[in-house]
DNA sequence: AGTTAATTGTTTTAATTAGTACTAAATAAT
DNA sequence: ATTATTTAGTACTAATTAAAACAATTAACT
């Protein structure tokens, strides 16, 4: 007999490590008083003079409906500002403050070490595999959305 | 110089494929006017005689207390129904009626499907490399969160 | 037996999520 | 120039999520 188990092993293992490692990154994020998308945000924007709402929501792989949420609490809390394009008058700028600033290089460091703990026993080709495989998983769905979509399903999405 | 480009590289790849994947599932099983929570719940429970409360979240991966939701709203619209444990006092058995039943027949096949379209080029081992991939990273954040959870910071949690 | 501890499921709260509709501004097309 | 279309961000909704507090029940222990 054959075997179809591929969706529910690989793709259930998929939704349990990623789970896991949420679970992990946000067991640090917390002490810190921020959720993990918060603290994406500020990670994504250390380091820079502050970036264009649009590219914020690319980087952190945030909806732009769900990217105002956060930046509002964290512009609650004191650590990210708003300032208007110089350029596009619809456009949106997003900055650390100094507090955001401070809060981010005073933190960054010890996760970046906190997630690299996750590495202890790759080799660097070990490594490569790994983001080698993802990226052919994802390239696979991304494929089979445009492809396939029709074939089983009447997709009218543009 | 070195290369500290492991977290933002492999991790953002694990989110981006994750977060692929769910999209296409949904596009999928939006169309049965079910959410992707719900309509794992009816796959879990396909082909079964029904399951307690605990072991349906430990399958799904849903938290206990975001399973009572998700299970409302399966009842209200019928697929589900609850049943007292017979053993145990405490325990709720939940059930696929017979339109729960009939739903899980009709469309379980497809969705099968439509998800294994994913793996069209995939062979078997590059299956298991996959799966094994995943296993020893999940594996990785377990041991993480155990080990070395105390040496950076001060976990008091149980 | 009787008290304590652990477990099951519900409730509640704050935050995130995707999706849609909406406003304002910029760009394109005539 | 004027209109039409697109784009950027906000507002709103229903659902999910994790986390904590809670009631009811079972298990453990003396």
């Amino acid at each position: 007999m054959k075997t179809p188990t591929t969706f529910p092993t690989v793709l259930r293992e998929l939704l349990r490590t990623h789970q896991a490692f949420l679970s992990y990154a946000a067991s640090h994020v917390h002490k810190l008083d921020l959720t993990l998308p918060q603290f994406d945000v500020i990670i994504t924007l250390g380091n820079t003079s502050g970036m264009p709402y649009k590219k914020l929501g690319e980087e952190t792989l945030i909806t732009k409906g769900t990217l105002t949420g956060v930046i509002n609490r964290l512009e609650d809390k004191g650590l990210v500002q708003r300032g208007a394009s110089e350029t596009d008058g619809r456009s949106q700028i997003i900055r650390l403050t100094e507090a955001g600033k401070s809060l981010f290089e005073r933190t960054f460091p010890e996760h970046l070490q906190f997630i690299n703990q996750l590495f202890n026993n790759y080799s660097p080709e070990d490594i490569s595999t790994l983001e080698a495989v993802l990226v052919r998983l994802r390239e696979a769905v991304i494929a089979a959305r445009s492809e396939g979509g029709e074939k089983l399903a009447d997709e009218t999405n543009e």
